[in-house]
RNA sequence: UGGGGAGUAGCUCAACUGGCAGAGCGCCGCGCUGUUAACGCGGUGGUUGCAGGUUCGAAUCCUGCCUCCCCAGCCA
């Protein structure tokens, strides 16, 4: 029982049954006493079983309603601590695992579930192999400093995967096109609503793809999101008040800049970035207010960015690599690159950015046996479920959020 | 990690310059045959984050610690 209303002799009780909360009516004169003497112990939340008949009513809610002949309570709750009135942010949290039954958190769930099943699909439309990556392992792929580490048997440290890519890019050497599509973990000391320390990440890789060909795929996965959502989640947005018409206009093209082309815009506008640097927030907001829809920013300075990012044929100081920024100031929710698929240059990388050799011998491999141009592309799942639900933190984007201070519930 | 803010009833918050710790919600009781976070009347509810200090007197001032929130950096 979600919550109940009384005006003496009839009482109006809305239930919850997964799918929906349906409003019954219960009065008094036309049940028995039996019925109507266990409805009253009913509190918030108490499990129960009713018996009745639907008809239609402008006064109920969603239009129908449940006429009750009996009713059978089967736990009667008490004290349920989430009340109807507000609540701080650190109590909810505490209570995450009750909090997910109001309203708002149900809807967020339910079109997190409509977007990971809508990236599926599309995924396997277009004959992507869902191949997925280990979550132990030894491979660095992003920083070393935010690893968690753990012991590993006689085999010393492992560590968490915070990305599959390197496996993902293995996989796509074998199958032309894969995707992996799991929990990635970072130890960055970063408490902001942009951040978890346990996300999902969406990792398609593409054999003979360039940097272009998976911007266009990026953008045709995030359009066909938006939509598939609009389409089968409408009213799970609008229980959340979210602005429809804004997500109407997530259609291709997505506007484009090069980051040369950014930064001028960004000083332009009074922004203090010198090339070379990466967008702050503040950045990252002054460039997407210029635009309704999502934007990419292409071609970053090398230094800013990973070891296997394929570096610019004309320009060495600049890598063949993307981002995409969420319109309304939700910042980047993916990044991708076209790799690097020469093996001495590779090395070379590695070595400059003095990640430890020893750890990507199978990863070079890729680069010795038949090695082909590839691209690929890694999407934050909670970040795209934060945007397209119009929450302000990551935290109600996935159902138990691990963030630095936080590990229960 | 740095900067800012906060911690008082189960929850959300008040309490002026140091002077009787309060309200709404919840919960309990009564009333009400169409409620929409129902409403009306009555009741219940406190180690003021922790430890120490100043004072006739501390939620309020001082010292130390803890916790949470917001912003920044880093990133998806």
């Amino acid at each position: 029982m979600y919550n109940q209303r009384s005006s003496g002799r009839i009482s109006f009780l809305l239930v919850r049954d997964g799918s929906g909360i349906a409003q019954c009516v219960l009065v008094e004169k036309d049940v028995d006493s039996d019925t109507w003497s266990a409805h009253q112990r009913l509190t918030q939340e108490s499990s129960l079983m009713v018996c009745g008949k639907v008809r239609e009513d402008a006064r109920a809610p969603g239009g129908y309603e449940l006429a009750l002949t009996r009713v059978e309570p089967v736990q009667i709750a008490e004290d349920y601590p989430i009340g109807p009135k507000e609540h701080g942010i650190d109590f909810l949290l505490n209570n995450r695992h009750l909090w997910l039954r109001s309203s708002r958190q149900w809807h967020v769930m339910r079109i997190r579930d409509e977007i990971i099943f809508g990236i599926r699909e599309f995924f396997r439309e277009r004959r992507f192999v869902c191949l997925d990556s280990p979550i132990l392992t030894r491979a660095i792929g992003e920083e070393a400093g935010t690893l968690f580490e753990t012991e590993y048997f006689e085999l010393g440290k492992a560590s968490l995967a915070q990305t599959g890519q390197l496996y993902v890019e293995a996989g796509a050497m074998a199958h032309g096109k894969v995707y992996c599509f799991g929990p990635t973990f970072r130890a960055e000391k970063s408490k902001t609503r942009r951040h978890l320390t346990e996300f999902w990440m969406l990792e398609p890789e593409m054999a003979w793809y360039d940097w272009q060909d998976n911007m266009a795929l990026q953008e045709e996965l995030v359009e066909f999101v938006a939509q598939r959502i609009l389409d089968r989640r409408r009213d799970d947005l609008s229980g959340l008040g979210r602005d429809l018409t804004a997500l109407e206009r997530v259609e291709r093209p997505f506007p484009r800049l090069s980051y040369d082309e950014a930064v001028e815009l960004l000083r332009g506008k009074g922004s203090r970035i010198e090339w070379g640097e990466d967008f702050g927030g503040e950045d990252q907001t002054l460039l997407t207010a210029e635009f309704d829809r999502p934007l990419f920013v292409h071609s970053f300075p090398k230094a800013a960015k990973a070891f296997y990012m394929k570096e610019h044929p004309e320009r060495p100081e600049v890598v063949l690599c993307d981002d995409l920024f969420a319109p309304e100031g939700y910042g980047e929710i993916i990044g991708g690159s076209q790799r690097e698929d020469d093996l001495e240059r590779l090395i070379a990388r590695i070595r400059e950015q003095g990640l430890p050799e020893e750890a990507y011998d199978w990863y070079l491999d890729l680069r010795k046996y038949g090695s082909v141009p590839h691209s690929g592309f890694g999407l934050g799942l909670e970040r795209t479920v934060a945007w397209l639900c119009g929450l302000d933190h990551l935290r109600e984007a996935i159902p138990f959020p691990r963030l630095m201070n936080r590990i229960t519930p």
